[in-house]
DNA sequence: CTGAAAGCGCTTACAG
DNA sequence: CTGAAAGCGCTTACAG
């Protein structure tokens, strides 16, 4: 320890860079290390200062597909409420791919303070049984015991449904994520669901699906979109605001209007969705919120306070814009 | 250390966990071992092998804007890169702020095994002298000394000035990034070079600059259109593609055709690009081949090898699509 | 082939 | 107020 030469002490050094010298240093000592400390450049090892007292001061959130927005904010989220008391570092899998149960034991192995699982799969969920403090994100269906903040995606799903419905739509379709988080299983089911509680025919084949970008979806939906017309689609319900704006583009691309001839919609409510051509009709998803919230319930797990309150479920919100305004047929 | 219990030997245990079984322990009890670790769901701690052995195998990417597509991409490359020999953690900043030297020492803290960092500002390169493996990605102006890895985002920049020039117009502006980055000055100062080199009359104020987001770069453009308009701008080149969907955006709304009453275009090459109305003309940026080479960069520092060859510079290209295509005026 | 011992750089009671 | 010492969980020569 390169700083102890400079001055006149050791264990001391530890103390003044860690600023507990209430009344344990003088104020001399504490000025001269403090000299030495920035005339060295010295920097704590938190590898060994983590060693020794057995904790750390970091978060890893563990996240697939990053390039999706949505995550952005959520990001933002987690950061406030992380504040300057933890950093945080990210780990994200392959565009498409789920966090494995393999990697999420390596990264526990950094001995970080806490571990925050965004869209985690079920399985993942159920088989990661620790006693180190973690929270997932957006993992309905995790069970009671997992601490998860979850955002409420059905009731935003079976909007989207009513609405539809009350459009004048009868046959509508879904174009689903290819990611495996049950989110989006969810996104799905209760649409589905719903529309036809709603009197409405879901057409489930051919099954549609791509991952979280633009062209992706355009490219998946322009294979899909004959067979769609043929079977009389009117409306086509997206798993994320992302891949709307393919579906947006292919439409506009083959000439097909929306929404006069096809009504089409999203979840999130990213901030492009406001100024597309036409604005999209979409679920708001509260991703700031959702990334506060999971991290002050991680926080409280860490420094073993009970959780304020019980499960957070964030509410969703349905947004109407034009993607869907104008259908009229019979009724409505 | 509990496994050591199961059997019966103490470093044993650790040869066996690290593979390093050649010959220096007999097969029996390396599977007992084994079978030990496996029971009790043993997984080696890092942090004291990292102290340890004064190593690491995990490697920090620093960035700023994570929610730019692009730099999805640049991830994607560097995991390629990275294999399975190092792992990948994130650190990023909050939208539109630049990496600061001291997050940067307090990263360097974790002890890993190299650190990349993308889209640095001149000041951070400058400050950052330190031993450990480092290197730059797309940090034009580091001094030679630092190991960088850059776009060449001039000749780029260029092109599209030339393109622009033939295509006739004669008074042009920028819509810039707001972030410090280096990468960012230098577009926009090669760009404006070269367009007053081939006697167009680029716009400097209003100065027009957004966050990396569509909503931001709508809001912006839509308050300085007016004056660019009054002043002639004809042709707006925009720092990324992400502004410049927020100016074609704008530009429908506002009733502004493109390309015949404005031309547009940008940086990145997005796939979203190719497939917007109108498609976008972009300075195409090779984002993974990017992140592969900074990675592979790191790694040889990381192990002593002397890098295969010079500073890399990934060539950039200018796509011509629609959103500059139709703009005619005197010859051209 | 296997175990005992030292050491990685810190922190934290514990004596002085 | 300050220093000496033990210990965090590993790894790596070094003896047996």
């Amino acid at each position: 320890m390169v700083a102890s030469r400079a001055s006149v002490s050791v264990a001391t050094v530890s103390l003044v860079a860690s600023g507990k010298t209430d009344g344990r240093v003088s104020a001399d000592t504490v000025i001269r290390v403090q000299q030495a400390i920035a005339d060295l450049h010295y920097v704590v090892n938190r590898v060994a200062s983590s060693l020794a007292t057995g904790s750390s001061n970091f978060v890893i959130l563990v996240a697939p597909d990053i390039s999706n927005p949505f995550f952005a904010r959520v990001i933002a989220g987690v950061r406030e409420a992380l504040g300057s008391s933890y950093q945080l570092l990210l780990s994200v899998t392959d565009s498409g791919q789920m966090p494995q149960l393999e990697s999420v034991r390596e990264l526990l192995a950094f001995r970080p303070a806490g571990l925050l699982v965004d869209a985690p799969s079920a399985r993942l969920m159920q088989s990661l049984v620790v006693d180190e403090p973690i929270v997932f994100l957006d993992a309905p269906g995790a069970d009671a015991g997992a601490p998860a903040v979850n955002l409420d995606v059905v009731r935003g799903a079976e909007a989207l449904a009513v609405h539809l419905a009350e459009r004048g739509h009868r046959t509508v379709a879904y174009l689903d994520s290819v990611t495996a988080a049950s989110t989006f299983a969810l996104r799905r089911r209760a649409f589905l669901a719903k529309a036809q509680e709603c009197g409405m025919s879901p057409i489930e084949t051919p099954r549609a699906r791509s991952t979280i970008d633009v062209g992706s979806a355009a490219t998946e939906f322009a294979k899909v979109w004959p067979a769609w017309q043929r079977a009389g689609v009117t409306a086509v319900v997206c798993a994320t605001d992302t891949h709307a704006y393919g579906v947006l583009q292919v439409a506009h691309s083959l000439g097909v209007r929306v929404p006069e001839q096809l009504a089409v919609s999203g979840f999130d409510d990213l901030p492009f969705s406001a100024m597309s051509h036409p604005s999209l009709t979409t679920v708001e998803l509260p991703a700031r919120k959702l990334g506060r919230a999971a991290a002050d319930l991680l926080v409280a797990l860490i420094e073993g306070r009970a959780p304020d309150s019980g499960p957070p479920l964030m509410p969703s919100r349905l947004i109407i814009r034009d993607s869907t305004g104008g259908f009229v047929n019979g009724a409505a």
